[in-house]
DNA sequence: ACGTGTGTTATAATGTAGTAGAACACTATG
DNA sequence: CATAGTGTTCTACTACATTATAACACACGT
């Protein structure tokens, strides 16, 4: 499920693009699928077309999705994340939220422990 | 360590407010300690001083900094993570890279797990 | 050949983050 | 009172994400 949220301070551009992926290495996008017209995302999204235009353009030039002018958009290549990793993601999420931490904060603990890249 | 990543999307200000944030949270900024000169910090992070002042203005809204005119900006309440919370945080940090998950995607899945707040 | 569904491109207008520079105001110290 | 160190406010400017609107181009079935 593919959701904007105005009020992040994440460009809407990059907000569709990053769940697209999200949504492939959760298994729920898998490869070949077709994703819906980039008018009725844009619509579904509350968007301006050429805003998701922009966001799978950048997926196109990554090398996730694949492109077919009079077509539409096509999932290239998918690797599913181990359902595992998910849960201890849960696990750590609801271990952190307990500590009193937000969503936002909780994501620069991630930044900060990631290290190199 | 405070440091501002100007190719990233989330804007220079909300990065500076919560990496202080994070570093209260870390322990390394305690209650009671002084910030350095927002103009000191501003030529530190290579920002303007109105982009500082924005930045530490949200924080003392919400109540993790006090202001005192003419003195400094001050940390005014720290409550610290446990140690193995980080811990656990950095094992699953190195199992998302190993899967070949990038930075934002990482905290794309952590917003997916997260629910509700 | 046509129509419908699809992606593509272009342009102008708006809103907001960030910059730059300057002036102002409070605090502490001598 | 003067000075240095601090935070504060204001205005103008720039860069960029997003919108709005329209026209264009390709694919496919009839």
């Amino acid at each position: 499920m593919i959701v904007v949220d105005r009020r992040s301070v994440i460009p809407v551009q990059k907000q569709i693009a990053l769940q697209v992926k999200k949504e492939i290495i959760l298994g729920r996008l898998r490869e070949g699928d077709k994703l819906p017209p980039v008018r009725e995302l844009a619509q579904r999204l509350g968007v301006n077309v050429n805003t998701v235009l922009r966001a799978l353009d950048d997926l196109v030039h990554e090398g996730v999705l694949d492109v077919q002018h009079g077509k539409g958009y096509f999932v290239s290549k998918s690797e599913i994340l181990p359902k595992e990793l998910i849960e201890e993601l849960e696990g750590i999420a609801e271990k952190l939220k307990s500590s009193g931490v937000d969503r936002s904060l909780a994501m620069v603990l991630l930044m900060e422990v990631w290290k190199g890249e």
